[in-house]
DNA sequence: TCAGCGAATAAGAATCATTCCAATCAGCAA
DNA sequence: TTGCTGATTGGAATGATTCTTATTCGCTGA
């Protein structure tokens, strides 16, 4: 039974069995939530966006399925400051904008020269897996 | 009395000041601790180095300490993941490199035009107060 | 089809960093 | 000395996240 209309991601149930994990109807509705909206939620948002469609679900079955596709490369978690975690479906290279006024933050694109300049800075010997760079400031009012 | 040998720094009664705050000898003592040790230590780390100190400090006297270091713009506060905050006295612009195998933190200086370059990639009308880059792999052996 | 097994889920307790709170305390001014 | 304001203390409270335990699910082989 197909519980939104929302077809779920090809992707999904591939990158968990290349993973050795299961695809499981919690993790359908936690991936499609970041897909739809992707204003970054934190878990707890995710956690009542997902309700409606799955009242059963708990609280902790959306840590572990946030988790489980974090570790499959399927989304980005993202922290600003001591915050909760936030979540990003978004996975070309980008930067994030935290606007302090209202909180909301958005994706800024990265070319990839500009990440291989950051990345010159680097003395040699410093192997990085990943580079995050996020901006504080104020968003256009748009 | 004087209760370290480290010279309590011109700096820190001046930027007190400046904000109309009082120096105090625990202010003293925490801003102290994070010159002579710079490996942006935690707060519970601050605590420890200096209660041989001052024993009757309280954590959350070091708490409240290090965040108006943070507020006179004498001390930068650093965040990895969901990690306890830590605490560096470089106030020079650089990253940040997480080493994921020891937890050990450099700091990697960063040139105004690599600063200048990140910034670029912001569209019109997104004003960036700070940009926070950071680094996540293996730091050389040494 | 059914039993068995490991993985996934649910619910609530536990953890940990941090913040809050209420009661003192310290330094300066009148 | 007395007040006043900001700073410190110690402990309680908070909040996001993780852990624990029992239960359920889904697949595999008989």
């Amino acid at each position: 039974m197909r519980l939104s209309h929302q077809e779920p991601p090809a992707n999904l149930a591939q990158r968990l069995a290349d993973s050795g994990l299961r695809n499981t109807p919690q993790r359908e509705v936690v991936y499609n939530a970041l897909l739809v909206r992707r204003d970054h939620p934190t878990a707890d948002e995710v956690y009542t966006r997902v309700r409606p469609e799955m009242p059963t679900i708990s609280l902790a079955t959306v840590y572990n399925c946030l988790e489980t596709l974090v570790q499959c490369d399927l989304v980005r978690q993202v922290n600003f400051e001591r915050g909760p975690s936030r979540y990003c479906a978004n996975l070309l290279p980008h930067a994030h904008f935290h606007d302090e006024k209202t909180g909301a933050t958005y994706d800024i694109p990265l070319p990839p020269e500009v990440l291989a300049h950051v990345r010159s800075v680097l003395p040699a010997g410093y192997e990085a897996k990943t580079v995050e760079i996020t901006f504080h400031g104020q968003a256009p009012i748009a």
